[in-house]
DNA sequence: CTGAAAGCGCTAACAT
DNA sequence: ATGTTAGCGCTTTCAG
């Protein structure tokens, strides 16, 4: 088993202090009049040895663990997997690692997972907060804690935040179905209302509202079966309503509900119209192609990273950044004018 | 700001030592002759004040971080976050953290994910290793640190594995086709040949040796943009094979595939059959349904996460586990056989 | 310009 | 049954 070295070795191997060695290593030898041959001297061992440092030690010893906490709701989520991408590649040239946890929405486990990271000591927190999560995050901001929400937010906390424009999102795709002649249109959703789900069905309903048509809103429990969901929405559409078109909440609501579609014979673009919140890779494919409010997946994560990055320089509080970005409707086949069989 | 208290800080409150206050926290009170009169009167108050042990200073001291480590190719991609998921659940409930990276089958980028996971002193290693991995690997076997491979593996390293049965699941799916009266079939799959894909050419070799039937290979560039894969495809089957079906080694070629086959006007099921190794939720939803090769990635998930903790359990080493699993031909539409258009 | 020494928060061997 | 102490590997005054 290689033994692992440390400082102290490699200052005896060159029979120089540790703190020589360690001053070098942090690239401070000029403020502390360490001469070029000598650091010369102990970087080229360094790097001949292949030495890192032991980076538990200089947690400990510096209260600064290069680490960041992240929490999503459930990483093999496409939109949340993506998003960590983003953020991991960012942040990872400037020397931090990224650990993370999925929630799975839950107060508690949220809870957790926070305090986990709090125990590892992290440099900053990026949080898609489950609901109840407000004493926590508080409780960070007072500490000083670089603290960035993004997806969705926490009411009344002064804290850097980066989401998306839901209400315009979900309001422009609304109208995009009214104008294409739809008038019982549905709209599917969770039933835990968070802030980013509210704002969605607020918008769906300030658009059928300007036009005086009817809102049904079909409420889904989180993480029900596949099964049960699929079910209520046969219900929803085999009901009173007749509804010409879904709106879906979520990318995965809209799974099963296109399963629906499918299990009760009905054709996407001739029967019904569909629209969903948050675009996904493959909506291009399906037949018909499936319209969607797409979120700039790319530019969440890079303004999380920027302000996160940003908050970790500063030593002295800097006011909190809120970042609104903008939703783009993905218009495809799946909402145009319907086309019913005589 | 709340300042964080530490052992001593409870250890001067109820005016014991703090060695006391470690043993309770550590369960050893019985063993180190606590009073059980004493153990309550920590652990009470310990729960009242909220106190959790820093984990770097529990780490310096032990030398057991309590993270794993996890490299994958990249977490964006379901198959890969849909198994981080799997085994962050199940690790989590042993007091183990994971820190992941993704690799983009990077020798330079995997290396480097390697050293710092060697500095964070991880407990374990969770790899789906990018080629050239070898050396980084070997060493930190003869280090006896636990190591996992997934997915793929690295030749000739006594080492812990779990992979699928990736020749069987080609070779099936490939048969299935032949059966289905395909008499063209080209492999779409990626010029770097790491050992699963190897296995799935493989695979696919071997149905159409047994039938005697032409193999064509078409090979991409690893990350190449999406439109040049899409063109690459188009010009397959624009070519002389008159090729009457598609084997994707992969689900995010299947993905630039069909956009090919759309883009021509060519349909799924009447003048082509496709088949795809690695499943996906949305593959279903599909019109044609597409037929793939599943991977049991719960299972994977799970027999990645046991074998770990054996070993992390495991004073002396343990020999290697070599875990095979079988993959699932889920048989949908667009492998069935072309009703073609007269 | 360099080295000695303290200490981050914790655990474990050793005393009492 | 409980307390004392050394030290994990590093950084950072402060004295030379």
């Amino acid at each position: 088993m290689k033994k692992k070295l440390a400082i102290k070795d490699i200052a005896a191997a060159l029979s120089v202090s540790e703190a020589s060695v360690s001053i070098v290593l942090n690239g401070k030898a000029r403020q502390n009049g360490i001469s070029v041959k000598l650091e010369d001297k102990i970087m080229s061992f360094v790097k001949k040895v292949g030495y890192q440092p032991n980076r538990l030690a200089v947690g400990l010893r510096t209260g600064k663990s290069k680490t960041i906490g992240m929490i999503v709701e459930d990483i093999s989520d496409p939109f949340f997997s993506s998003i960590a991408r983003v953020v991991e590649q960012h942040i990872y040239q400037y020397g931090y690692r990224l650990i993370y946890g999925s929630s799975e929405n839950s107060t508690e486990i949220a809870n957790d997972l926070m305090q986990t990271f709090k125990n590892y000591q992290v440099d900053g927190y990026i949080l898609a907060p489950a609901p109840g999560l407000e004493d926590g995050v508080e409780d960070l901001i007072k500490a000083g804690a670089p603290v960035i929400l993004f997806d969705r937010t926490l009411p009344d906390l002064p804290c850097s935040t980066v989401v998306v424009d839901n209400f315009r999102g979900s309001e422009s795709a609304t109208m995009h179905l009214i104008e294409n002649k739809f008038r019982n249109i549905a709209f599917v959703t969770l039933s835990s209302r968070q802030d980013q789900m509210t704002e969605r069905v607020n918008g769906y309903l300030a658009a059928l509202k300007a036009h005086d048509l009817p809102a049904v809103i079909k409420d889904i429990e989180y993480r029900e079966a596949k099964e049960k969901t699929v079910q209520s929405i046969k219900n929803l559409l085999k009901g009173k309503h007749d509804i010409d078109a879904l709106f879906f909440s979520t990318n995965y609501l809209a799974l099963s509900g296109l399963e629906a579609i499918k299990e009760m014979d009905l054709v996407v673009g001739q029967d019904i119209g569909v629209v969903v919140f948050d675009d996904n890779n493959n909506f291009a494919l399906f037949t018909p192609a499936i319209t969607a409010v797409a979120q700039p997946i790319r530019e969440i994560g890079l303004q999380v990273s920027k302000i996160l990055l940003d908050q970790l320089q500063e030593d002295h509080m800097i006011g909190s950044q809120n970042i609104l970005l903008k939703t783009k409707l993905v218009v495809r086949d799946s909402s145009a004018p319907l086309r019913r069989h005589s």
